[in-house]
RNA sequence: GGCAGGAUAGCUCAGGGGUAGAGCAGAGGACUCAUAAGCCUUUGGUCGGCGGUUCAAAUCCGCCUCCUGCUACCA
């Protein structure tokens, strides 16, 4: 028997579940399930991760403390899990005293191997809010092209690549006011004393080979820079015990609650801690998203390594979600939130199309939403579910069979098929699974074709021949069920129940059931009712119209995100305080025109730009390059009022000159929206 | 810009030097137990492009195009 310690990234306090978050969750928790059935010891323990400038910032703009807000969000995460029959041993949150205890451990450990040094860094920091400012929270104008409003990494217009300390006139995003400069003390783990080891132990087989190859090929092959892991005061999160008033990065503890939420659980269970995380008996699997592999697979075996931890024996990385084949995006009502899936759909279809479509390689999936309605209907309805459902009310009076009749080898043939199938599983190779296990149904469907259970109803004499066929196509049913339930645990509970006899492990499949009685049959799982998919993206859709500030950083799924309920609670002003008056002259000098859009085209060469041209009535027409490009189609914009500054100094930009701008609200890329008159304005009017 | 990955039938994907595959969708048929499910037959592809290695390339190598992601003080 294996002991297995299993992990999912945990998930950030921040916002709730949404489908590309369940990626994640749900193979994890069908892994685990599938090691269960197998006889093995396994658990699951995962965690909130609390810690961090955005946490602070968002419990500050709604007005309560940390505490408050990391805890009802990690109940909206367990309440969502739960849903989806995500069945954690252990759920606990970085903010733990089992955590800290962990996190001083590793700390004295790195103390003591000489691995920390201190060193004084320029950043940039914001007086009016009283923090220092990550990258994302500065924007100004690129040092090298000179383009204005540009993030505080890189540059979007020339992709050059700089600190923000660097950019010409920045501007902190979460007051709109100009930060100054501060020196401060950051400590920082010098993980280039690990470069052996971990060029060592990246290239053994612990991780997918993609992962392998970007490791060495973007980090291993130069020498590691230094990890920043500490931030000055204010910063929610641990202060560090022996550097007062610095704190640990949230990226410090993050995994670490890996090992705190497993030192809570083996409280509870009488366990040692030790047996699970320093011995070589327990097998550790961590579950994430290519994202966050350099974390996993860096800084995170170097910490384990230099405090005496057990190292991960496999990390499984797994790519991102796209919907209808693109990002999950809140104007498409494609950015689905777990809670709002589960209004309207069953989990287990869910389930079941994300372990058709996943595999050990790092590699994005899509939920096509028309495929999800046909697989789950024409697989586990149609061919699986079916195979019950035309037999089992035949020998509700009759019963099983006393002995297994002939068959023509299926049942040994679908037993013998439970080791290849278990493969899959084990190597996480889930669609290859399911696809075996299809294969198997369409083998079983075709024998009650030809044994037709219909026609020898109609002929008494025929009944020992009808229970054994029903007979043959139930325990086929029935093994089918038991290759599935790591996936379906429900439809495994209510087989279970057909035929009295739980499903509870993998090698049931072995041996057919024979002699009993079965119970009533009702329907098992009720087809896809695709204008329950509809509805469930139109309500999306709406409510995903009413952005709030943070969202704008949310890019593929997988990203934190934050509540849409919290959209009109006052973050988006909190965040972007209205800017100093102005007189009513200066805001004269800004003329505002009505413009209906004539004509707007693709400019393929940019990533953000669209080409619009806006007339204003008459012949007067501008050209206008527009960053809109992730949220509207050119075809869409066509024939619509926007309101434009018509008299903004012309821009000569890398395709041709741009003589005005289309105002819009939203902090940008997809999150974007732009304004209209109501009905009854014509081009060329004034707005004022 | 650098790095990693991807491109195979209308859709979603498997395969991985030796006659191009599955499911769904489409077409035709027989049946009627079953949630309009199931069964039989069948139409779809120069495997992103160009070149190379080879008796043989979708598969191996090189270049190109397009898509996705990452790029260490965001999580």
């Amino acid at each position: 028997m294996r002991q297995l310690l299993v992990t999912s990234a945990l998930p950030y306090a921040n916002g709730p579940i949404h489908l590309g978050h369940l990626v994640e969750y749900l193979q994890t928790d069908l892994w685990v399930r599938f090691q269960k059935m197998r006889g093995h010891r396994a658990i699951y323990v995962c965690a909130d991760d609390t810690h961090g400038t955005a946490i602070m910032i968002r419990a500050r703009a709604e007005g309560r403390s940390e505490a408050s807000l990391i805890a009802e969000m990690s109940e909206a995460h367990q309440r969502d899990f739960a849903g989806f029959g995500i069945e954690f041993d252990h759920y606990g949150s970085t903010h733990s005293e089992a955590c800290r205890a962990v996190c001083h451990e590793i700390w004295a450990a790195l103390r003591k191997a000489d691995m920390v040094v201190e060193e004084e860094i320029d950043q940039l920091f914001d007086t009016e809010q009283g923090t220092y400012l990550a990258d994302r929270f500065v924007r100004g104008t690129c040092p090298k092209c000179g383009s204005h409003d540009q993030p505080g990494d890189n540059c979007g217009s020339c992709g050059a690549a700089y600190s923000p300390v660097d950019l010409v006139d920045p501007v902190s995003t979460l007051s709109g006011t100009r930060p100054e400069l501060r020196r401060a003390t950051h400590l920082f783990v010098r993980i280039e004393r690990m470069h052996e080891f971990l060029a060592g132990w990246t290239q053994s087989g612990t991780v997918p080979p993609e992962c392998a190859n970007y490791l060495k090929n973007y980090f291993l092959n130069e020498p590691l820079r230094d990890w920043d892991v500490s931030r000055p005061a204010p910063y929610f999160g641990f202060e560090i015990p022996d550097s007062p008033g610095n704190y640990w990065y949230v990226w410090f503890d993050a995994p670490i609650g890996y090992i705190g939420a497993t030192a809570e659980w083996c409280q509870c269970q009488g366990e040692t801690l030790d047996d699970w995380w320093k011995s070589e008996k327990t097998e550790i699997h961590h579950f994430i998203g290519k994202d966050i592999q350099y974390f996993h697979t860096l800084f995170w075996p170097a910490m384990l390594k230099t405090a005496g931890f057990r190292l991960p024996t496999q990390v499984h990385i797994h790519g991102f979600l796209t919907v209808d084949g693109e990002k999950m995006s809140k104007s498409r009502g494609t950015f689905l939130r777990a809670s709002k899936y589960l209004e309207h759909l069953d989990p287990e279809y869910l389930r079941y199309y994300y372990a058709t479509k996943l595999s050990s390689r790092v590699e994005d999936l899509d939920l096509n939403l028309a495929e999800f309605v046909a697989r789950v209907n024409s697989d586990l309805v149609g061919k699986v579910v079916n195979l019950a459902s035309r037999t089992a009310k035949f020998v509700e009076t009759l019963g099983l069979s006393a002995e297994y009749p002939e068959d023509g080898g299926l049942f040994v043939h679908f037993a013998e098929r439970g080791e290849e199938i278990a493969e899959a599983y084990e190597n996480g190779d889930f669609g290859k699974a399911m696809r075996m296990i299809m294969e198997l149904a369409d083998q079983a469907n075709p024998y009650v074709e030809e044994k037709a259970p219909w026609a020898l109803r109609k002929d008494a004499a025929r009944s020992r021949e009808l229970q054994d066929v029903c007979t043959v196509a139930l325990n086929l049913f029935r093994t089918l069920v038991i290759y599935l339930a790591p996936v379906l645990p429900e439809l495994a509970r209510k087989t279970g129940e057909l035929f009295d006899n739980p499903i509870v492990r993998w090698d049931q499949a072995k041996t057919p059931l024979t002699g009993r009685p079965i119970a009533r049959f009702s329907h098992m799982m009720q087809r896809v009712d695709p204008a329950k998919v509809e509805s469930m993206v139109r309500e999306s859709r709406e409510e995903g119209s009413a952005p709030s500030p943070s969202e704008a950083e949310t890019a593929a799924a997988g990203a934190s995100h934050p509540s849409p309920t919290a959209a009109d609670s006052g973050e988006v002003l909190a965040a972007n305080p209205i800017a100093p008056q102005i007189t009513i002259d200066e805001f004269l000098k800004i003329d505002l025109r009505v413009a209906r859009i004539l004509a707007a085209d693709e400019v393929p060469e940019a990533k953000k730009l669209v080409r619009l041209t806006l007339g204003l009535g008459g012949t007067e027409t501008r050209n206008v390059f527009a960053g809109i490009k992730a949220a509207y189609a050119p075809a869409d914009l066509v024939g619509r009022l926007v309101v434009m500054v018509a008299n903004l100094a012309p821009r000569q930009m890398k395709f041709g000159l741009s003589e005005g701008m289309i105002v819009a609200a939203g902090p940008g890329g997809d999150d974007l929206y732009l304004l209209s008159p109501d009905e009854g304005a014509v081009p060329g009017q004034r707005v004022g």
